[in-house]
DNA sequence: TATGAATGAGTTTTCATTCAT
DNA sequence: TATGAATGAAAACTCATTCAT
């Protein structure tokens, strides 16, 4: 990733920022500019085109995203008792807080078409690494699944977790609350037939009531 | 809805593609008419601002959802057998046959500021006939499921469908089927917990309350 | 040639005019909708781009240059008794009076890197008529020519053409009438040479001594 | 002319180049600073503005084709042996070598409106100088040619010239001595004319034949 | 001498909208 | 119902120039 002088950088902060409510076809260079507290040719200083800045924008978003993904998947936590955990229940929180990440969804839904390639390739890149996180605690917490379960527990936790962002996108904060109570109840009982015996997952839901 | 002369209809579907696939800021009235094999100002003699056309379009795609949404819940089919199952199963193919579903996520994901209001309105109401086609399926299949838990199965299988809908915005044909696949899985062995007295899953909520 | 609109010949017109005096570079689209009473937008309606404008103004020119041409081997004229003489002769007054003319010589000389290839094609046919008009002419008056004479004759004909574009281009009336005169007796002197018996052509250049 | 720095003298140099293929208009101070490896306001600590520079491009070229031109008269060779023949035999390998020749005549052909002025009063200048060179060996070579004829020949040599210029503008090399032998061959006819007596000249247009 | 940052003016072009026909 | 013509506003972008460093 480049890096930015100071101005470019602070201009790139508000951009995602922009660009996260309105989107690229309705984001004007003029209104960043004088977001930035400049007039609109000075931006062209620091990116040579809107598009130029998008990507930056999309670049900084998404390398902003893998990181708190990964701290996520790094951070000691009771939610973490099962696998990514954490992550699916601060996300109503990391959503409002952060731009990156609602910069982030909007583009990977709805890229402007120009730069759809690189958009896909960036935000498959971040599924991927989302994906490699997270199977190896799986696997490590459930020993007796075999490739095919691990598979589909992946896929029904990045299923969940695009659930919940939609969520995020259009609904009111109880309706979210339920959505990820009903779905994280889903997935908890489905892997709860896979379990034998005593395990932390166990402890950790009847504790937590 | 309001009805259409038979032009102004034409006009609805062409522009529910456009909007489907550019959104709002990406959609030129310009285009929209060379679609329709017009030239733009004679739009304004069908409808009187891109506002207004836009807001029709809405309302179709959403009365071309609802109607469809309704059509699965109407048709007997064995995979009606878990309630819900047809919309869930067939929704790709509806997806890619039906610019009406597009448009109208497209439109409740990121609409139009000014139109916001509308359009909240407009997908709440929808989401709502959704749910209300499905609760009583549920409680039929399910006679057992207190009222708590038919809102939780409701809350999921509408947390699945959002979930599908974002992958279908995004990701290869194989991604889908096996979201799907892990989904509804999921889904199914939290509806098995249910079935048979006493369960793991049982213990678990009951004890949770 | 495309047919235009009132409006959009009118446009051209001006355009002839603007593009001869200040070049594609110098001119601006502003300027251009000024001189036909409206704003720069307007334009659009009549023509998709500068470029296209431009293409039409040199067509345009490149035309009614053609036409003039042929009216000068055309008309029955004293000056036309040595081949070309009135093209020659008049060629100060064409280019005062003749936007066309400067524009077209103006495109030819240093043509809008983007249009190159089209104002090339386009002038080459024009010098190609040129020669085409005036060549059976000279092979008339002259039966004795062979064809390297023929060829001969022509390059220098056009040559001297072009000398006179460039003297009307930066010089005086004077110096203008100076190098048609000098360079009328060098060609007349060198097809004296030539001659065998006595033409028109002989009495015309003797008396002008 | 004034003296300029180091730095001030290459970057009029790669100036002379760039105002030579696109023109004034047609030139930014953007991509002359690049192709001087610097940024644009640095152009200002060696020039006062864009036409400060072109006017000392200007003058620069017009030097170097003056003293392209001298030299072309102080040389001796075959081709002098009609006055002006080597600088008008060299004149395609002249341009095609010269940025400086380049610019001048596009200078001279369509000035600048604001520097119009100034190039037109330069490049009298040097027309009047190879009129001042040429004139004296026209008329040691011809000590029976009057006055008239002096300036006559003087006339339809520069003519013969400017001839060749537009040539190269746009034509291929084929063409360019094509035209180049037409002209030469109908300005030694006509000269022969006046001849008595054996010169180097006849023999060489006579071989030439 | 060089430059990063900034900018007012101006470029081509698009857009939603109006209006007379 | 349709459209040719027009336009104010605004889009992205360029340019010559300034200025503090």
């Amino acid at each position: 990733m480049k890096t930015l002088s100071a101005s470019a950088e602070r201009i790139c902060c508000l951009a995602i920022e922009h660009f996260a409510e309105r989107g690229y076809d309705g984001s004007s260079l003029n209104d960043i500019a004088i977001l930035a507290n400049m007039r609109k040719p000075s931006l062209y200083a620091h990116f040579s085109s809107k598009d130029e800045l998008y990507s930056v924008v999309f670049e900084r978003a998404l390398e902003n995203e893998r990181l708190h993904m990964q701290s996520c998947f790094d951070t000691a936590s009771e939610l973490n008792s099962v696998p990514g955990g954490l992550l699916v229940h601060q996300l109503a929180e990391r959503y409002q807080a952060s731009a990156s990440l609602r910069c982030l969804l909007r583009a990977a839904f709805y890229p402007p078409e120009v730069l759809r390639p690189l958009i896909s390739a960036g935000f498959e890149d971040y599924l991927a690494q989302m994906r490699q996180l997270f199977r190896p605690l799986l696997a490590q917490r459930y020993p007796q699944m075999d490739d095919t379960d691990l598979e589909l527990y992946c896929d029904a936790w990045q299923g969940i977790v695009d659930s919940l962002h939609v969520e995020l996108l259009y609904a009111t904060p109880e309706a979210y609350a339920r959505r990820l109570k009903a779905l994280w109840r889903v997935y908890g009982d489905s892997l709860s037939l896979l379990r034998q015996g005593s395990s932390p997952y166990v402890s950790y839901i009847t504790s937590g009531r």
